[in-house]
DNA sequence: CCTATAGCCTGACGGC
DNA sequence: TGCCGTCAGGCTATAG
């Protein structure tokens, strides 16, 4: 699930909430989610801490121990953070299980497994050597940044929008979201793309990832308009009505439809 | 340079 | 009801 927007809503959560509060016990109950890092070490680096601050960084939640280092957060395809007091809360699938001397608890959850957790001493030594491109929404990416990504490669746009070396934040829905708003084919090579084209396309990433954050990535609160509420089999275009067509691009099912988005070469 | 595929994990769902 | 194959919003490694 969670893309760019997703995990900054994790992140206001977490600030609203598991900052300033000195961590009594940490608890990895699975082993195999752990990055470049040992159960004891990341016991060892949390506990008698407290958490002083968060960074977003595409799909990544950095958040800074007593200044001393980041614990990093990545969920995989089904994360998530909660917070909460009774151990009764305790969500299902907890991997890692926070508990603070004022008796609340902060719970990672990851399903599927397929999340990271993580120690880094610097945001910026982690993003590069994990060869992270610009995040989406910052401002340093903006249109002439935007335009040289686009440009220098022959790959279809969506995955160029998913790739996290060239733009950090984007997954399989978002680009759907992305392409869908923009009229613009899931398959159009990206250096081919239109200077108009290209420019539409910078603009749409900006306002459609700021604009699931302001809803809170709640698809009740998207305007009829958006594609992700009709983003499944069988579901029809919100603006024409037509049958959403399902192809498999960098080997992930895209949704678009034809009549908006037409293919051109 | 770019695409396709498998693998990591688990659970939900549909068909039989 | 139960079993089985397929699929899912991430990412990496490898082969071609």
């Amino acid at each position: 699930m969670p893309e760019l927007p997703d995990v900054e809503v994790f992140k206001q959560y977490l600030d609203a909430t598991a900052l300033h509060q000195r961590i009594a016990k940490t608890s990895i109950t699975s082993r195999n989610i752990l990055g470049n890092v040992s159960t004891a070490r990341l016991e060892r680096a949390l506990t008698d801490q407290e958490f002083t601050a968060s960074h977003r960084h595409g799909k990544y939640l950095f958040v800074a121990v007593d200044g001393t280092g980041w614990l990093v957060l990545h969920f995989g395809m089904t994360g998530f953070l909660q917070y909460f007091r009774d151990p009764k809360d305790t969500p299902p699938h907890t991997r890692v299980l926070i508990a603070f001397t004022n008796g609340f608890h902060l719970a990672y959850d990851s399903k599927r497994k397929l999340g990271r957790v993580d120690l880094a001493h610097t945001v910026e030594a982690f993003i590069r050597e994990r060869a992270l491109g610009p995040d989406a929404l910052d401002p340093e990416l903006d249109l002439s940044a935007f335009r040289k990504i686009i440009s220098t490669t022959r790959r279809t746009v969506k995955s160029v929008l998913m790739n996290q070396s060239l733009i950090a934040g984007i997954g399989n829905v978002y680009s759907d979201e992305i392409l869908f708003r923009a009229g613009i084919h899931p398959q159009t090579k990206s250096n081919r793309l239109s200077e108009k084209a290209g420019e539409k396309l910078f603009h749409t990433m900006k306002a459609t990832l700021r604009k699931a954050i302001e809803y809170r990535v709640d698809p009740d609160r998207f305007p009829n308009s958006y594609l992700l509420p009709y983003r499944k089999k069988g579901g029809r275009c919100p603006r024409c009505g037509q049958r959403l067509r399902q192809i498999m691009v960098s080997g992930r099912t895209a949704y678009y439809c034809s009549k908006d988005q037409k293919r051109r070469r």
